[in-house]
RNA sequence: GCGGGCGUGAUGGAAUGGUAGACAUAUCAGACUUAAAAUCUGAAGGGGCUUUCGCCCCGUGUGGGUUCGAGUCCCACCGCCCGCACCA
């Protein structure tokens, strides 16, 4: 009991709270340009102010942090900003729900979150902090919208929304809960407002080339980058009306043209327009069509519903052959032309439609060894596959989908009837929000200049504080001044825009905004030029899509406009999708049948099974998405004053691989503190050790290992792989008889690679040890290559591929002297039993593989 | 519906196409203790053979394939997760 009294405790709360401090005293985080050093930007998505940080928070921003603090260590002068996304719908809502104001609301959540942040040590820059409701952060914004608009990347069109016929609002699409209103109940529909857009289309081509230029990030995330913007080559052409008139199609199997069986158009076709103008049955069901959310996946999931106009248009090869017009609900405005030719034989959709509607099923082409015609499922083999092809027009009998598709492109646009086309899904982004939340659209309608840009000096345009939530709507709308302005142009009285900006916007450009995050201009070009890009992003997948792709159309815009440099038009070098933390569910059935959630402090476990007080046992659903409803939130506040904050960081980091989602655990996090608590006690012991030892050199020749396992694991990502390690290495160090320098040296290089994920323990121990200054900015230790080499290395030997022994030879030994051994071992000699091996295959230092 | 991903012991997971299960949790055993906690040491994928040293069979969601060799590559299927343009 002698060594507790000598033995200093782990108290993480004082030591966190010391170098948290120290840190601050010699503003460390600061980030300065200085060109005599690399700079390095590291950047978390930032979070939306919710008002408490979530355990998802804590792993996101330790990744990061692990990622500046390891290069702060190899000598860059790193950049590692935070600030807040906070306009959006949940700051109306609480207004709504709760009286209170946005602003306040939004404003007292920050604070409330920075608060809870900081005990983290993150080593960030908090002088660069700002909200996107700032109105210096808007007014930016503002500016950029106008020199945006100047370039002709924002422009007015229609598009449709989902309104709600009861409250006379407009619904983002998580307000709509099957195909209804979610405060009113009311049957959804979809209605065209006229809306401000981005011109993010014109660079399809352009953002979809420059993916293969993003080697650092993820495959999935450019797969999926890709096939949103979803490059095709079809035929374009037009179909004779027979009463007159032309329907634009576009295709991307022109080769199955002669198995149409009808042309269907979008309820939203001006064609369908029209007759829905004239004809009240065909009013009415456009209406029925246009029923439901405005989601693709809403309208894909949607019973497909037809409804033919009696129009009929000719075959473009045969025009004896007349085909009908159908509107369709399945057919999307924005894609193509909003007009199709149904082929049932070979698309699913087609097929399901034709058999509702009794319309015919035409094969054009067959597999090569089967020609029965189509039933229920449509035939659509590969493109790349080749068929027999039943019609004759461009003279192929048989060939690839591709290559019919490619001759049927030449044949008509040598007949001079059709031409190939280039298209893109990606739409334009509709930036226009019916809400007060949200940076204000610095326009005015003026009703002698009709749309007119505010002046640059009369930025920000500033959100009125004097606004209620008392009905549904947008408050600007009724508010009793605000939208009165003079028209920026003939200085007669005009209107404000109400519509506020997408917050999507806010999170395009914010990354720039950092490296100049006070500036009377969106961003400053030294300061860009020094920071940009941003060398290693890091955020979840569910923004693998959007966010990214538009902050990629930003950058580009921003460059444009003379607002960021060339070099950063693709803004982020490096990107990081982390997964989520998870946590079990306890769940029981109340008398009523419905599913009862404990919380994880009622409940016990034992032997992997969790009761309740009383004995009840209660099912476990484990690794489950932490839902405030489940009552399996985890909340940071308390696990850091449980454990400290380093018990914390290292946990989320320890037992899952970053890219995938960690669950949490009690027992986990326990053992993470006990074994912080361990390499301090072990730490604090090797501090005072003297004299001489045995094993010098084996002990140096470990940590020398780990240096550089570690090292790869933190450029890799790995960082549970690179704990592991460190777990080992403390083991090592533990049971070491080496001399007090030797392991005084392990030490403190421990201190140093654990320092990334427990900065604060590293830092105590280190300063327990006699290390220079603070732990923060010693070089990173670097592995001796020399010491790393291995004199002998184990072969396995495998027959068939199986193992069945191994052998330890020089490293450098020759495969002749190799095959030698091996034939020479007893397990060999058994199983070949005199016979010779087929096949003698030796890898040089990896494996040995004897075939027989 | 469409696009993308993931699936390895009781659990989280490790493994440049080359010894599957590193490291950790839970479990069990031992040491220390009057006792407990804490700490330290050890065992352990499943099954079988063997007094011991050891040896054999099976095993990475399921079924096929490529390869001397597959958790890893290819195809199909099953299950779960993410996104689908007004959630952030």
């Amino acid at each position: 009991m002698r060594r507790t009294v000598r033995m200093s405790r782990y108290t993480a709360a004082e030591i966190e709270a010391k170098w948290q401090e120290a840190w601050d005293k010699a503003g460390s985080f600061r980030a300065e340009r200085d060109e005599t050093r690399p700079k390095y930007y590291v950047l978390e998505m930032f979070p939306y102010p919710s008002g408490r940080i979530h355990i998802g928070h804590v792993r996101n921003y330790t990744m990061g942090d692990v990622v500046a603090r390891y290069k702060r260590a190899t000598g860059h002068n790193v950049l590692h900003p935070m600030g807040w996304d906070a306009f959006g719908m949940p700051a109306e809502n609480a207004a709504m729900a709760s009286g209170g104001h946005p602003k306040d609301w939004t404003y007292s959540n920050i604070d409330d979150m920075r608060d809870q942040m900081k005990p983290l040590g993150l080593s960030i820059d908090w002088s660069r902090e700002f909200a996107t409701c700032d109105p210096e952060y808007y007014g930016q914004q503002q500016a950029l919208f106008l020199d945006f608009l100047e370039k002709g990347l924002v422009y007015r069109k229609n598009a449709v929304v989902n309104w709600d016929p009861v409250d006379m609002t407009v619904l983002a699409n998580e307000q709509v809960e099957n195909g209804r209103g979610w405060r009113s109940g009311a049957e959804v529909e979809r209605r065209e407002l006229t809306q401000w857009f981005f011109r993010i289309s014109d660079f399809s081509g352009e953002l979809l080339d420059a993916l293969d230029t993003l080697d650092d990030w993820p495959a999935k995330v450019r797969l999926m980058q890709e096939n949103w913007i979803g490059r095709s080559r079809g035929l374009q052409f037009s179909f004779e009306r027979t009463d007159g008139g032309g329907i634009e199609v576009y295709t991307t199997r022109p080769d199955t043209l002669m198995g149409a069986s009808f042309i269907g158009i979008s309820p939203d076709h001006p064609l369908a327009r029209e007759l829905e103008a004239k004809d009240p049955a065909v009013a009415r069901a456009v209406a029925a069509m246009r029923k439901g959310g405005t989601t693709e996946e809403a309208i894909e999931k949607a019973e497909k519903v037809g409804l033919d106009t009696g129009l009929t248009v000719r075959h473009p090869l045969d025009p004896n052959w007349e085909l009908p017009v159908w509107i369709a609900n399945f057919i999307l405005m924005d894609y193509g032309t909003g007009a199709i030719f149904g082929v049932p034989a070979h698309d699913q959709r087609d097929l399901d439609f034709a058999r509702k509607y009794g319309l015919p099923v035409r094969n054009t082409f067959f597999a090569l060894d089967d020609d029965t015609p189509v039933g229920d499922v449509a035939f659509i083999p590969p493109k790349t596959e080749k068929v027999r092809w039943v019609d004759h027009f461009t003279g192929i009998d048989v060939a690839t989908g591709q290559e019919a598709i490619d001759a049927t492109i030449r044949f008509a646009e040598q007949q001079g009837w059709g031409k190939g086309v280039t298209n893109y899904r990606l739409r334009d982004w509709g930036l226009s929000r019916q809400r007060y939340w949200g940076c204000p659209i610095p326009v005015v309608h003026c009703d002698a200049c009709g749309v007119v840009p505010e002046k640059k000096e009369n930025l920000p345009i500033r959100l009125p504080d004097d606004v209620s939530f008392d009905q549904p709507g947008n408050p600007l709308d009724r508010h009793p001044t605000w939208r009165d302005c003079a028209c920026p142009a003939c200085g007669n009285h005009a209107r404000r825009e109400t519509d506020t900006m997408d917050t999507f916007v806010d999170s395009s450009w914010y990354f720039a905004r950092f490296t100049a995050p006070h500036a009377d201009t969106p961003t400053v070009m030294e300061d860009a030029d020094y920071w940009m890009n941003v060398d290693q992003y890091i955020g979840g997948i569910e923004h693998a899509i959007l966010h990214l792709l538009y902050s990629r159309f930003f950058a580009r815009a921003m460059h444009l406009t003379g607002h960021l440099p060339a070099k950063s038009k693709e803004p982020f070098d490096a990107l990081f999708t982390q997964g989520m933390v998870t946590h079990a569910i306890y769940q029981s059935r109340g008398a009523d049948g419905r599913p009862v959630y404990h919380y994880p402090e009622e409940v016990t476990l034992r032997d992997g099974r969790a009761f309740l007080k009383d004995g009840t046992e209660v099912d476990i659903v484990p690794s489950a998405k932490m839902s405030k409803s489940k009552n399996n939130v985890v909340d940071p506040v308390t696990i850091i004053s449980q454990y400290g904050a380093d018990t914390a960081r290292w946990f989320v980091l320890s037992d899952s691989p970053p890219e995938r989602d960690v669950e949490w655990t009690a027992a986990g996090a326990e053992a993470a503190h006990k074994h912080l608590a361990r390499v301090h006690r072990l730490a604090s012991d090797i501090a005072q050790a003297q004299g001489e030892g045995q094993g010098d050199d084996e002990l140096l020749r470990e940590m020398h290992k780990t240096i550089r396992d570690v090292t790869l694991g933190v450029d890799a990502f790995g960082f549970n792989a690179a704990i592991a390690k460190l777990y080992a290495f403390t083991g090592t160090l533990a049971r070491s008889k080496a001399g007090a320098q030797a392991r005084q040296q392990a030490a403190r290089t421990l201190a140093q690679l654990m320092s990334p994920m427990t900065p604060h323990l590293s830092e105590e121990i280190w300063q327990m040890l006699g290390g220079t200054g603070l732990v923060l900015n010693a070089p990173w230790p670097q592995a001796d290559e020399a010491m790393l080499v291995e004199e002998n290395v184990t072969l396995p030997i495998q027959v068939n591929g199986k193992r069945r022994a191994e052998i330890s030879v020089p490293r450098d030994m020759p495969k002749q002297e190799v095959e030698k051994l091996v034939l020479a071992h007893e397990a060999v000699i058994r199983v070949l039993d005199g016979a010779q091996p087929k096949k003698l295959i030796v890898v040089p230092g990896r494996i040995v593989n004897v075939v027989i």
